[in-house]
RNA sequence: GGUGGCGUAGCCAAGUGGUAAGGCCAGGGCCUGCAAAGCUCUUAUUCGUCGGUUCGAUUCCGACCGCCACCUCCA
């Protein structure tokens, strides 16, 4: 079965075909970097690492554009009140947003453009507007001249009248109509400036992404990601400025990320709501933090709470605590087809499931479901299943690994260096206290057992009694 | 005023025109010296309310109620 997105702008689920097999190409909306993200960017920013991390796994190659925005009045205005420059400000802010993204397992996008590095490709997509006279320039600033674009308005479903009454345009005695928008701001004193064939100025906020856009992935590109604020009018005014001076699509999927709320209200930097990414981040692993934000639908919006965290923390114990028992089987062979038991049949019908999931608009909560069933299962044959199981258990092992590795909800890697004579020491010492505790069991001495194991429980080192033995590892908590 | 979305068990959350995935929490049981982990049973005859279409609707249509968002910078 194929993929299937929904697309904003038809609001229709669509079969996925990419424009060029070889290749699929996105672009997804990326911060504006005058501060530190919070957990509903890192929403959006998560999704477009999944999406990408799935096609990977379907055998598509991607190529993965997303921007900074790096000069913006929000920008200037904190710069200002901080007493550094914007661009010491925006390079901060970057990096940070760079080190947020990668706590959180995001893998860094192919490319990502800034703003101010590429005015050259905006000035020049400007003038092309210009010359085909869908823009215009008053006293060093250039508007769009939305009345000459046809379709304006047919990503955000709006009629032109629409937009008019009782909407909030901003007053602006310059525009030809309210609802132009600036393509060029011309400069105001103090503010950072570039030079231009309209004078000293700055780029408006829509321009940027069509001209880095169209750089680094030419003039139509698969899939265009952002929030669902972002749908008008910034995509809307995109689509306008790249297609008119195109003439070809833009974006042929558009898709919007739901909002992250927090007390039932959208958690947003306006709001002074927002709790940042880098904050819950030390207070919960990052696999927790991804579960939580792929619990629901991408398309979803999802509340933000102490409790929803605490679920995800037990989800993904209780999923741990299953792969951290297969692990030991990993590398068996010796599967063929004799062997029948009905652990296969659930790691191919997990398999199916999760692919059928994700194939269906990205759905990571039913994706999940999938592999939470099948830990259930393996948990079951852990109880009945002889040595002779071992191959299978490995395929299981190896199935739940690969889909939670597209989603990001397993940490395969040591957490510690696992090498070195500290740690083989340290290995020894915990083996000798399990033995001692051992002789104590064996003599009933429950005191000095009990005591053995809460004292290393203190240490993070959780013990647990098997039939034939005792297993440890290290704990967060 | 315009546009769009949501309302599923104690909580979170999938989903389908044919009788409700998964997770968290809770209680009983099994296992265990006790824990922990795991297993197991119990937890929505029901999917905001009221109508309609249908052999049959939670799923389609309409009305209503409640909540949210966009139309202004915001992922």
């Amino acid at each position: 079965m194929g993929m299937k997105i929904y697309n904003s702008l038809n609001r229709r689920l669509e079969d996925f075909e990419p424009l060029n097999p070889e290749q699929v190409t996105i672009y997804s909306c990326g911060p504006t970097v005058y501060d530190y993200i919070h957990m509903g960017n890192a929403r959006t920013a998560l999704v477009t690492d999944i999406i990408r991390r799935y096609l990977l796994y379907k055998g598509y190659n991607v190529k993965l554009v997303q921007n900074l925005t790096d000069i913006d009045d929000k920008i200037i205005r904190r710069a200002a009140e901080l007493g550094i420059s914007v661009k010491q400000l925006a390079h901060q802010n970057g990096e940070a947003y760079f080190e947020d993204s990668q706590r959180l397992g995001i893998q860094p996008a192919d490319v990502h453009p800034k703003a101010t590095e590429h005015i050259r490709e905006m000035i020049d997509l400007i003038q092309i507007l210009i010359d085909k006279g869908a823009a215009y320039v008053v006293d060093g600033s250039v508007y769009y001249r939305v009345d000459q674009f046809a379709e304006y308005g047919k990503l955000s479903n709006r009629k032109p009248e629409d937009l008019l009454a009782g909407a909030r345009v901003e007053i602006n005695e310059e525009k030809e109509d309210p609802r132009d928008f600036d393509m060029w701001k011309a400069a105001k004193p103090g503010e950072p400036s570039w030079d231009s064939p309209w004078g000293k100025g700055r780029p408006g906020w829509h321009i940027e992404c069509s001209a880095m856009a169209m750089k680094h992935l030419g003039e139509t590109i698969d899939i265009h990601a952002g929030g669902e604020d972002l749908l008008f009018p910034h995509h809307e005014n995109e689509i306008a400025q790249s297609e008119l001076a195109t003439g070809v699509t833009f974006a042929r999927y558009w898709m919007h990320v739901a909002f992250l709320k927090i007390d039932g209200k959208r958690m947003g930097k306006s709001e002074k709501n927002f709790i940042l990414l880098r904050d819950a981040l030390d207070h919960y692993p990052t696999e927790v933090i991804r579960h939580f934000l792929i619990s629901a639908h991408y398309r979803h919006p999802l509340d933000y709470n102490q409790e929803s965290l605490t679920k995800s923390e037990g989800a993904l114990r209780r999923l741990n605590n299953c792969l951290d028992t297969l692990k030991q089987y990993d590398g068996e062979v010796g599967l063929n087809e004799k062997t029948d038991v009905p652990l296969q049949h659930a790691v191919q019908e997990m398999k199916a499931r999760f692919t059928q999931a994700m194939d269906t608009d990205f759905n990571t909560a039913q994706a999940l479901g999938a592999i939470f069933s099948l830990v259930s299962e393996v948990n079951k044959a852990f109880n009945t299943l002889d040595e002779m199981a071992a191959p299978v258990l490995a395929e299981a092992y190896q199935a739940l690994a690969e889909t939670c590795q597209v989603l990001g909800i397993y940490n395969n890697v040591e957490t510690q260096e696992e090498t070195g004579d500290n740690v083989e020491q340290r290995d020894e010492l915990v083996k000798l206290l399990l033995e001692i505790r051992q002789e104590a069991r064996n003599r009933k001495d429950w005191e000095t057992s009990d005591k053995i194991r809460d004292r290393l429980k203190e240490l993070n080192i959780q013990i647990q009694d098997t039939h034939h033995s005792t297993t440890w590892k290290f704990t967060t908590k």
